[in-house]
RNA sequence: GCGCCAGUAGCUCAGCCGGAUAGAGCAUCUGACUACGAAUCAGAAGGCCGGGUGUUCGAAUCGCCCCUGGCGCACCA
């Protein structure tokens, strides 16, 4: 980030200096290979035609004008059709060091977002039963993401909307209220519709230990309101138990039946219909969608009187838009993407930009024993929830996994695999480099030997892998904002096991405490102190726990 | 039928606002512990980036057409 930020302040000079303007299609990047640089640029290939040079004289003359004024520029090689590979002094590198163990945890940390308020609302699941797996992706995802958002300089808060209004909650209700009149031993039947997991069960059971036999004397009106009271309270705590578990937080849990209450849908519906985005027809109150993209129009409200999901969920994005946030992102289940055109239409329709709301997809996750498919299926109540999975292979390997994929692919997540401790399992690879750097240093203690971060020090990390390891350090901040700017925590996922790969790598070649040399083992580590200083503020946007021992 | 997503090494996946010889892990084979943690490392092997076509100096990446798989297309939630 260092170095980018600095070479393209002076590149954009020197484009200035001719009059022109930096080209949106020019590049700087760390290419793939070290022999293309430090960094590289296809600048003068994009800027040429409009600077009315062929692209390698003009990389030439960048080159010299670059080499005379900026020192820290030890070489710029020109190549192939007129990429221009730079290459930094090592001293300009090692500064990196420093720069690390200064800014500590917050090394990383961007002014990216430029305290923009966002509002990241996730899981979301009705409370009408347990978290199961595919909740524990979103989880991580929407959680993890609202860390990095933080660390890249926004102002982040997480919500969970509780649609705790309308027809599956009361189809809860009436579950309970069977299950609960068969432990009293009556002889009803379970409707096909109802919630079949043995938890409405269990729930039951308790609920008879409380009141005896004593509610079946009751209206069923009265009964089937105690059961949803009851049902939903139940099952939310266990929600939030089950999140905090998993590290997850959230900042506000809205209530869609409070929403409902306060007319908020209503107003909204009004203000629709007044300002000509809603129409009757049919006794039905339809969304003029089609007018902003969607592909048939949308129904508010229905013949009946009822009001769809839709429409309280218009009402609860405007509501959140009121909250003065600027962005709002839903993470969603993949087989809601039908949805999005339609609740992009609805807040262009209140007047904010598209970009203004987005929605990030969580793909199914595929959940394997022994290499063999779990079958899964929430209505006959039969899933793996959450917290069995947390009780099985822990947090930090359920959390990794659901982040070491992009999100919007599908997930394979094998129990046994994540028990197992070996490559299998690349969150024991991270976490074995944290561990191993606590231990060099809990050495290096022992025998007394200390870093001292001046610059003659830092001169002893001169081999190439010292400078691979600085150089992959430097980069952390750049995929921080790649990560941010994507809404991808997996990238950080990826860049950890790079880190992590190339200090094994250093460690089995360069030995740190008794190096032979005094200076030269302080030297190594300031360097391995700065990585695990970077690894423990990766894994802390994982929400993944930094491991001192394993 | 229409739309969205996916198709990259034997397997699981990165890379996708165009960039140079396409990467990683696992699995396979060969090596490395009398120094700091071998849950590690070094090396080998492995590819018409689903197929075709266009755009251009340059395409895994962008456009169009097809094939395959998943998911959506309600006055459902």
């Amino acid at each position: 980030m260092r170095a980018k930020q600095y070479l393209y302040a002076r590149l954009r000079s020197l484009v200035q200096d001719r009059g022109l303007d930096w080209p949106e299609k020019a590049s700087l990047e760390s290419p793939k290979k070290n022999a293309f640089g430090d960094l590289a640029s296809n600048l003068a290939l994009v800027l040429s035609k409009e600077a009315g040079i062929k692209p390698r004289d003009l990389a030439a003359e960048l080159r010299t004008s670059l080499l005379e004024s900026t020192p820290e520029l030890q070489e710029i090689e020109i190549a192939g059709p007129g990429f221009m590979n730079f290459f930094f002094s090592p001293d300009f590198w090692r500064q990196t060091v420093p720069e690390v163990l200064e800014a500590g945890d917050g090394y990383g940390s961007l002014d990216f977002g430029q305290g923009h308020k966002v509002l990241v609302e996730f899981v979301s699941a009705n409370p009408t039963g347990p978290l199961h797996v595919g909740h524990g992706r979103g989880a991580a995802v929407g959680d993890s993401l609202c860390r990095i958002l933080r660390f890249a300089g926004y102002l982040v808060d997480a919500e969970y909307y509780l649609n705790d209004a309308g027809r599956q909650m009361d189809i809860l209700a009436r579950s309970l209220w069977i299950r609960y009149q068969q432990v009293c031993g009556s002889r009803v039947e379970l409707p096909g519709d109802s919630y079949q997991g043995e938890y409405i069960t269990d729930l039951a059971e308790e609920f008879y230990r409380e009141h005896g036999r004593g509610l079946l004397d009751l209206d069923e009106p009265k009964a089937l309101e105690l059961c949803l009271d009851k049902g939903k309270s139940r099952i939310l705590a266990g929600i939030k138990q089950d999140l905090q578990d998993f590290r997850v937080e959230f900042d506000r849990w809205f209530s869609e039946k409070e929403l409902i209450e306060s007319r908020a849908v209503d107003k909204t519906l009004e203000n629709m219909l007044a300002g000509g985005l809603a129409y009757e027809q049919d006794g039905a109150l339809w969304f003029k969608s089609t007018d902003f993209g969607d592909d048939k129009d949308r129904v508010l409200r229905k013949s009946d009187g009822e009001l769809t999901y839709f429409a309280s969920d218009i009402a609860y994005h405007a509501e959140k838009f009121s909250r003065g946030y600027e962005t709002l992102i839903d993470v969603w289940g993949a087989d809601h993407h039908g949805y999005v055109p339609r609740m992009k239409s609805a807040v262009v329709a209140q007047g904010r930009a598209a970009a203004d709301f987005e929605v990030v997809l969580i793909q199914l996750v595929n959940l394997l024993r022994k290499g063999e498919q779990i079958a899964m299926s929430t209505r006959a109540g039969k899933f793996v929830t959450l917290a069995e999975v947390i009780a099985e292979v822990g947090v930090d390997a359920s959390r990794f996994t659901f982040l070491s994929r992009k999100s919007d692919s599908r997930l394979e997540f094998d129990l046994d695999l994540l028990k197992q401790k070996s490559m299998e399992n690349p969150v024991f690879y991270v976490q074995y480099a944290h561990a191993r750097i606590c231990s060099v240093l809990r050495k290096a203690g022992e025998s007394g030997q200390k870093a001292e971060p001046d610059p003659d020090t830092l001169k002893l990390l001169n081999t190439d892998e010292d400078l691979e390891l600085i150089q992959t350090l430097e980069r952390f901040p750049d995929c921080i904002q790649g990560a941010a700017r994507l809404y991808s925590p997996h990238l950080v996922s990826y860049y950890l096991r790079d880190l992590a790969g190339m200090l094994h790598r250093y460690y089995n070649r360069h030995q740190i405490v008794n190096a032979g040399d005094e200076r030269l083992t302080g030297a190594r580590l300031l360097l391995v102190k700065s990585v695990l200083q970077v690894l423990k503020n990766g894994l802390n946007l994982l929400g993944v726990q930094p491991m001192e021992r394993m």
